[in-house]
DNA sequence: GCATCTAAAGCGATG
DNA sequence: CTTTAGATGC
């Protein structure tokens, strides 16, 4: 083990603290009260019960400035978690901005699992690892499990990986080993659960490898087995700061809690209204509970928002008092005036959809005293990412610029993680899942057969797979095209082995030389799918993102880390993303879509976990309102088309917990009269807004109309925009029948022009109508 | 060994 | 409806 002091993280980082404090202090100033208070109780237990939009981040990054100030500790002292890397990345400018000089050294800013891995890394062998392990994605543990369901002869039609995994998950989550598993799941997955589970861990060891969750179970099995080691870190961290705290699971939270175990000095900060993540093993119940895990805490309250109108604020609140056993905060702001929350029914989602593009396209011009806004101050929240398409295609039908937020990330795609397993397999041979991934991608003509031959060869002289590889080509074991095509790629491999030593070599260049000779770039420049383009776009941007880097195996370990969706597009756009990945979000303008029961609250979180699962679905309406700042816009739908099947619902419960003061009711025109809505199917809301409820919907004239029409197939109403910019010059580009491309629908033949828009048959995508400027002639596609 | 068809499942998402 | 994994056929 090495020594303590050797530590990059623990040297380096000082800052003269006497130099910092003959500064003034001016991020004490435009404090409040109560950020002051949190901010300068700096010693002992702490809770920061802060709301939404109440300057949260603000008086975390003067905490950590206060510390540093005030010479309690040095930057490489204070341990700062946060759950993603963008929270991370923006208190360390924050922080810096906030010194008024860069600080380089805060090693211990990070996510809880950046930081694990640092420290597992140093302590590794104390649970049969070495140093250089590496982690695995969703993907490898997946395979891994596949394989040792299939060695274990199970059925896994009847019993999934996934579930398995799922399984493994939360019981890490909840940081119990295989031997710590209760009796209680003793039934898992056919019985079988805690022996596979015990089963991968050691197939894990023997990989030389572990997934997320071990990064903290391995270090809390650390920190409980061998308290010299407890006691070091207790000592150097002298205070420990933590962000979402109502998101922690169980494993973070004795993580966290045996750190603490010395001086106490812990800051928490969360919001118990916010935790969204329940169904990921986040448990409410630690922030809670913090008052009695650290008695003589101070709890301090942000409840002063800066963010919303008071009618926005007034809404939430509405909103959010329907959850029981809150820590109980009211938000407040000073601001008056401003619009109150809209509510609108619709007939279906993509009438939803058209009107909320008209509403787009008018606010972006300003309209009725609102002034006009960017379309990146606007974005649609939704409950369920399916429920994305439909906006997808209207904004593409009317031309209207957006941007999908979230999506799979970028090391999780396809390209990404082969590229990777390339890099992986030649900065470590012996990385067999590496191996199994890229063996035949591109095709090798090594199927089935060829992979058993390599998988009986490696077992039989018990070394690695690529190992394997070559002894069975010597051996003469597989033959033919396939038999050469390994051969090359096993000299290939080993050459570029030897390069990563060259120093002629830069690591970028290595990188490009690997994917180009091993003709992975090839494979996908003669793929004419649509999404080739975007892929061969992310092998470059993979390959620039090696540049912050020495050289290839340090980017390895720490890229399954560090990588965001992060490509700065330029153009205004409006945003669409689900609702948690707006959580810490803000913007002028919200639409919030699709408030039908089941959809949201969504039936299976009801179904999987009763009212706890409600009061999770409420929070997560509570922080949907929360984003807007000016304007927020709720809007249901009488039928919605789920899985190709037209379904009709009830406005959302949680429309019905919207105080009526603060409420504005649209009403489209031609459609039913607007209303309260599902009130008196549940009993929630008050006597009066329930019995408004029934006689506005459910007698109304329009509200039967919908039922009765309800599972017939709505006609749609085509109406054209308001604000519609014909764009001729982009149609006179096309002809019929000319062969075009689509960045969305790929290829097809123009088989109609109407107005700006083309009718074209797409090959894969069907027949479509699209705007003129988002369509390429074939031989003009940007690649 | 690979391409093409067919059946079944998909609901929320960070490291 | 769409995607994807597995089976089937060539």
């Amino acid at each position: 083990m090495s020594s303590f002091d050797d530590m990059d993280a623990f040297e380096g980082a000082s800052l003269s603290a006497r130099a910092m404090a003959a500064r003034p202090a001016p991020y004490l100033d435009d404090l409040n009260e109560a950020q002051r208070a949190a901010v300068e109780q700096l010693d002992g237990p702490v809770l920061m019960l802060a709301g939404a939009g109440t300057g949260k981040t603000k008086a975390l990054t003067a905490r950590i400035v206060h510390l540093l100030v005030s010479g309690r500790a040095r930057p490489n002292e204070i341990l700062s978690v946060t759950f993603t890397n963008k929270a991370a990345r923006e208190m360390k400018t924050r922080v810096g901005r906030m010194l008024g000089q860069q600080i380089e050294g805060m090693p211990w800013l990070g996510t809880f699992h950046a930081i694990c891995v640092k420290l597992l890394r140093r302590h590794a062998e104390l649970v049969g690892l070495k140093s250089n392990f590496t982690i695995l994605d969703t993907d490898d543990q997946l395979r891994l499990l596949k394989q040792l369901i299939a060695a274990n002869n199970i059925d896994e039609k009847r019993w999934p990986a996934r579930q398995l995994l799922g399984l493994i998950d939360q019981w890490k989550n909840r940081a119990w080993v295989p031997s710590k598993v209760p009796a209680s799941e003793a039934s898992a997955y056919n019985h079988r659960g805690t022996e596979l589970y015990e089963q991968y861990q050691a197939r894990l060891r023997e990989l030389n490898a572990c997934d997320f969750g071990d990064l903290l179970l391995h270090m809390v099995t650390i920190f409980q087995a061998h308290p010299d080691v407890l006691e070091q870190y207790q000592r150097w961290f002298r205070y420990i700061l933590v962000d979402e705290y109502q998101d922690t699971n169980v494993a973070q939270y004795l993580w966290l809690r045996l750190l603490a175990g010395g001086h106490k000095n812990i800051c928490c900060v969360g919001d118990d209204d916010q935790s969204i993540y329940g169904w990921r093993g986040a448990e409410v119940g630690n922030i809670l509970r913090f008052e009695k895990d650290f008695p003589g805490a101070h709890v301090v309250r942000l409840e002063q928002n800066y963010r919303s109108t008071a009618h926005i604020l007034a809404a939430a609140s509405g909103v959010i008092r329907g959850n029981e056993g809150r820590l109980g905060k009211e938000l407040w702001t000073e601001a008056e005036g401003g619009e109150k929350v809209r509510l609108i029914g619709h007939w279906d989602g993509e009438e939803e959809a058209r009107w909320i593009g008209e509403e787009i396209e008018s606010l972006q011009k300003g309209t009725r005293g609102i002034d006009p806004h960017s379309l990146d101050d606007m974005a649609i929240l939704v409950r369920a990412s399916h429920q994305m398409r439909a906006f997808e295609d209207r904004f593409l039908t009317i031309g209207l610029p957006y941007r999908v937020i979230g999506g799979p990330r970028f090391y999780e795609r396809l390209e990404i993680r082969d590229a990777m397993a390339y890099f992986r397999l030649v900065v470590s041979p012996e990385d067999d899942l590496a191996f199994e991934r890229i063996v035949n991608t591109p095709k090798r003509g090594l199927g089935d057969k060829a992979q058993q031959t390599i998988q009986a060869t490696a077992r039989e002289f018990g070394v690695t797979l690529l190992e394997g590889a070559r002894i069975a080509i010597d051996e003469d074991r597989i033959r033919g095209k396939g038999g050469g095509q390994l051969r090359m790629l096993c000299e290939n491999l080993a050459r570029w082995g030897r390069m990563t030593g060259d120093k002629d070599v830069t690591h970028m260049e290595l990188a490009e030389i690997i994917l180009d000779e091993s003709g992975y770039t090839t494979m996908w420049q003669n793929d004419k799918t649509p999404e080739a383009p975007g892929r061969l776009e992310n092998l470059k941007e993979l390959v620039k993102a090696l540049e912050g880097f020495e050289n290839l195996q340090g980017f390895l370990e720490h890229v399954a880390l560090i990588m965001d969706n992060e490509t700065e597009e330029s153009g205004a756009k409006v945003s669409i993303m689900t609702l948690h990945a707006a959580k810490g979000l803000e913007f002028p303008v919200v639409f919030l879509p699709g408030w039908e029961d089941g959809l949201f609250p969504s039936q299976r979180s009801m179904d999987e976990s009763g009212l706890k699962g409600l009061e999770e679905e409420r929070r997560l309406a509570y922080v949907g309102i929360t984003r807007a700042e000016e304007l927020c816009t709720i809007s249901f739908a009488g039928n919605r088309r789920v899985f190709g099947q037209w379904q009709s619902a009830l406005p959302s419960r949680f429309i019905d917990e919207l105080p009526e003061a603060h409420v504005e009711v649209l009403t489209p025109p031609g459609l039913y009269g607007g209303g309260y809505g599902a009130a008196a199917a549940y009993g929630g809301g008050s006597g009066i807004e329930t019995r408004a409820a029934e006689a506005n919907v459910y007698n109304s004239p329009g509200w039967k109309r919908l039922q009765q029409r309800s599972s017939q197939r709505p006609v749609s109403q085509p109406r054209e925009s308001r604000t519609q910019v014909i764009d001729l010059e982009a149609v006179s580009a096309f002809e019929m029948g000319q062969r075009v491309f689509h960045q969305k629908f790929g290829y097809g033949a123009i088989t109609g022009i109407e107005g700006d828009k083309l009718e074209i048959a797409f090959e894969k995508a069907g027949t479509k109508k699209v705007v003129a400027r988002f369509v390429h002639a074939e031989d003009d596609v940007p690649f």
